[in-house]
DNA sequence: ATCCTTTAGATTGTATCCAATTGAGAGGGG
DNA sequence: CCCCTCTCAATTGGATACAATCTAAAGGAT
């Protein structure tokens, strides 16, 4: 074993938490086959903690596996893309509703300065980062067991297609999301929950049909 | 939806299926130990497959592995079986709208047929069958990736639980329940999207709140 | 040339052995 | 009497060896 970074010391979290940051930051291409033999020899360890990382990136939905036959670096279609954004747009607002109430000062402040640096944004991977930032900070204060899980299942496995799609939108897309985030960010602060949930909907929505015209 | 009892010869995947059968039934109970040696002997195979097993079943959210400690058949309190609810009332629906449009003369009048036993059922075990039964087949003209697999996790990891709470539910929830589960064979049936969906809705948040003020 | 069958190599699945970690109980100090 | 530390048995995590299975290329028949 080489990496020991994780919380716990098991290798197979070691190994699962890298494979995720390579899958997420586009360093993994969709649909790369992982064979066994070259992870372990890469990551210095024996097949066994692989495999478990294996099963553990597919429980997130990043890697998809086929008995007897191997592991993949999950593909989406453009169908199953809407079908995520379909699926975004009944929980997050949820998620967001569950949030507000809790969400502390500091952590107001904290949005603030994200949806500033946002509004600047120069680099489609910068607002990429930068928006995954400010809507995963907006469900920080949703003390849930569940909910959460899912909805970062969801931002994870769209992540490598947000990029791709980014490129076929146009201008008008990034400065639509920017009123909409001023928007949600009022409703935030003044807590007013029914507001925020429906710009939040709204928000996923237009996305998702502005993907669907532009493809 | 297909229900897609894996059919690949791995042991590992045989374990999974008999373990979830188990769970599901109620035979193993939440907060069971699952220990890897005693799975072993009891299933007359090595503990290699007994661990994939496992992990499986922590993907379904049917058992939960500490590291180095061991693994657990999950338990939810009762916060978290609201929140399975909250997050039921939200993707159901949606689920539901996908179906509808793609569901068979056939498929229709095996609801029909389901609801009708539904009505009859005398026990508290034979309703939960049903009443699995007769929503998870209204789902099954969505054809999802996955959003089925999303609301059959929570089916699965809420099921040993529907069964405690019934029995604190009074007589009246399961007239509420029967009135419910008409109206939306009707709007099925009229192919009424929108109806469909209030009605679900209602019908699941009905049932949460109930179960909250009950207990 | 195309399709089918065969077969060898690569890869995944399982068994077994050893190492690392946990946690419960014994024993000593406050 | 309580609490803390230490130790050891039980259990999980990882390495290695071997078996089962899949895949793709080669060869033969139509």
């Amino acid at each position: 074993m080489v990496l020991a970074f994780g919380k716990d010391s098991a290798t197979s979290r070691a190994v699962a938490d890298e494979l995720k940051e390579k899958i997420l930051s586009g360093d993994y291409k969709p649909g790369t086959r992982l064979v066994q033999d070259d992870l372990a020899s890469k990551f210095k360890a024996s097949r066994s903690p692989i495999r478990e990382a294996l099963r553990m990136l597919e429980a997130d939905g990043l890697v998809e596996i086929k008995p007897h036959s191997g592991a993949w670096i999950s593909e989406l279609n453009l169908a199953e893309f809407e079908e995520m954004y379909q699926i975004r747009e009944r929980i997050e607002p949820l998620m967001l509703r569950l949030s507000i109430p809790n969400l502390t000062t500091k952590l107001i402040k904290e949005l603030e300065e994200v949806l500033e640096k946002l509004s600047q944004a120069k680099s489609v991977e910068q607002f990429l980062k930068l928006d995954r930032e400010f809507h995963l900070l907006t469900y920080e204060g949703a003390n849930t067991t569940f909910l959460g899980e899912i909805v970062q299942r969801m931002w994870n496995t769209t992540q490598p297609y947000r990029r791709l799609y980014s490129k076929i939108l146009e201008q008008e897309n990034f400065n639509s999301a920017h009123l909409e985030h001023t928007l949600l960010m009022k409703a935030i602060k003044r807590a007013d929950l029914d507001d925020a949930e429906r710009i939040l909907y709204g928000h996923i929505r237009r996305t998702r049909l502005e993907l669907k015209n532009n493809s």
